[in-house]
DNA sequence: CAAACCAATCAACTAGCGTTGATTAATGAG
DNA sequence: CTCATTAATCAACGCTAGTTGATTGGTTTG
């Protein structure tokens, strides 16, 4: 079981947040749930345009969300699981003490 | 200990994610984490004018991640920690099995 | 009642993000 | 070496989301 190792910043939340909440972004992340793909594959399997998905893959890969390694012609990328480990611990943060009442205004 | 309580679609967390990914919209969730605030003071707090911040406390209250109630002329936001228990069993999901090496190319 | 206050809504504007199609770079095959 | 294949990059375009300032609706106070 893996569990959160650092604790993010608001803008490195942010960063994750902002590369995930993309529909496509999201079936890449799907797609690769299930283990390493290569390009070509996810191309395919997704149904796009290769500018498209070379575009989103750059995104999460600067997010920190996604790992490439090049063989020959093709590149694979995988799940950076830890990001999303991280991402989880910093929402947990969040709501530790949300449950105070307010002090009334007037 | 509150733990996720359903299974969210790949929509609802997108939305979630959405939601969440603007830097005003994520410092009025941080100001939200200690509890329970009246408009007026979040707009005194964060330094917004008062459109900008009633425009993104619509988004994310339709977006599942707080709540509000009017007292008087004042009217209290919270977060709903519910929301954010969801998105978090929702990420964990998508890390479950992707360990898997890819099958070659060529 | 009128006046003051708080918050939501609206229309007009702006800017950033994703899309598209073409080009470039890098590798492998013949 | 030449050609085919894979993926990244680029410029131009379009659209959506956020901003701004003014208005409206609802509540309390005098």
């Amino acid at each position: 079981m893996s569990v959160a190792t650092t604790s993010l910043q608001s803008d490195q939340a942010r960063a994750l947040l902002k590369a995930l909440a993309d529909p496509l972004r999201l079936r890449v992340i799907e797609a690769l749930g299930s283990g390493e793909r290569c390009v070509c594959d996810l191309t395919a399997d997704l149904g796009l345009s290769q500018s498209k998905l070379s575009f989103h893959l750059k995104v999460l890969k600067q997010a920190g969300l996604l790992a490439d390694r090049q063989e020959g012609r093709w590149v694979y990328y995988r799940l950076r699981p830890e990001a999303l480990d991280d991402l989880r611990g910093w929402l947990a943060a969040l709501t530790a003490d949300c449950r105070n009442s307010a002090s009334p205004c007037p």
